[in-house]
DNA sequence: GATAAAATCAAACGGTCGTTTGATTGAAAC
DNA sequence: GTTTCAATCAAACGACCGTTTGATTTTATC
């Protein structure tokens, strides 16, 4: 079971991953944690101090594996450029491999941070963003010197793209779209990230495309 | 100006674009509209109808452009396989497109699209999902056409991550990601194609990955 | 075993939520 | 001018919201 506080935080993690932050109520989440109303702004605060809290207890060690796979890529390319698949491997892996069975409560904190990625309310939306500087600092100049036929603006938005199918397919990856009328396989991590991969790498990687002005600064 | 219920559909599509569905109040949304309270309700009986309606009005003309420019290909190339770019172009085009200064309204609707895509409300998403019934089972058939070297399976992961930049993109496109700690550049819906659909015709017509299990039925 | 701090509890706070009511308006139909 | 009916209005409905209170229990310290 674990103390209040772990109960709370993975209450929170499945309460707000299937109904999102706005439609989850604190009772309803204090009631499916089996504690005390009162218990949540003891140990939290308010209900935004809890997902502050839930996004740090996940997030950091996430980020700090990717830097960690970051750190020792450019260490064997010698601050050379990458090859794309490894470097998105590390981008893309950590969170994708979180819904793997060990990492008990990884998968609804994957769906919770496609969520998260797409949440309208400011605060979430803050609290969630600000775990990403130092990931952005690092990673978008590897990404520059691994796709040197592009310039900066044209890797940025690739990057956009290529969060947007991440965060996509860790929202919804247990049905994979009810658009396709098909019905639930629950995914291997490592399958799909045999599949997401290299889709992203043929995108990344793809020519300069024609028809968009350069950058004037 | 317009009558009350188009009024009320306009004030809508901006407040749920930028606070999503649950953290706008119908109060707000009347108050936004310069009209009734109550008159939310007797127009569309509830705060669910109103969404419903406010899907309607958009979708329907969306996607009976969509499979217009569906018809316009098949017929040109009889049958046979489209090529890519312009089987991407008419899935992706038109909803981006709403964006143009032309149709007055439409860079709200657009975000909010992107919103429901990743909305946890099961009775929104479902609202959603309904309206591309059709859209599916025209485009999967040509999608599959065009990428004779993909099983089924492949095919179904693809459009899956297509879909999720296409949300993602239409969800953050006013902001290309504060990730990227980047200020907001407002871009022209023809030049965001121009560096989308390069991109996604990429991923998806790269090979077959390797790793991955042929589907046994 | 007394003391102090940490944690839990039932109960209530003021507000806002989506929705409903019943009266009132305005314009068309006769 | 009367009737009719769709539309708008102010006001209120009960339910639920996030949060706070103050008493009570548990846990650790001496």
């Amino acid at each position: 079971m674990g103390d209040t506080k772990t109960r709370i935080l993975d209450a929170a993690e499945t309460l707000f991953a299937e109904q999102g932050f706005t439609a989850t109520s604190v009772r309803q989440l204090t009631a499916s944690a089996g504690v005390n109303l009162a218990s949540l702004h003891y140990h939290f605060g308010s209900k935004d101090g809890l997902i502050e809290a839930l996004f740090e207890r996940r997030l950091q060690p996430l980020n700090r594996e990717r830097l960690a796979l970051l750190d020792a890529l450019e260490k064997r390319h010698r601050g050379g450029p990458i090859p794309l698949p490894s470097l998105v491997e590390a981008f893309v892996g950590p969170p994708l491999r979180l819904s793997s069975a060990s990492s008990e409560g990884g998968e609804r904190f994957m769906r919770l941070m496609g969520r998260a990625f797409s949440e309208p309310e400011q605060h979430v939306a803050q609290i969630f963003l600000s775990q990403f500087k130092e990931l952005a600092r690092r990673f978008i100049p590897a990404f520059r010197r691994s796709l040197p036929h592009l310039d900066e603006e044209e890797v940025h938005w690739r990057i956009h793209f290529m969060v947007g199918s991440m965060a996509h397919t860790m929202a919804h990856a247990s049905r994979v779209s009810q658009l396709l009328e098909r019905c639930c396989v629950p995914q291997d991590p490592e399958q799909l990230l045999a599949r997401l991969v290299p889709f992203l790498v043929a995108g990344l990687e793809s020519p300069r495309p024609a028809g968009v002005e350069e950058a004037v600064p």
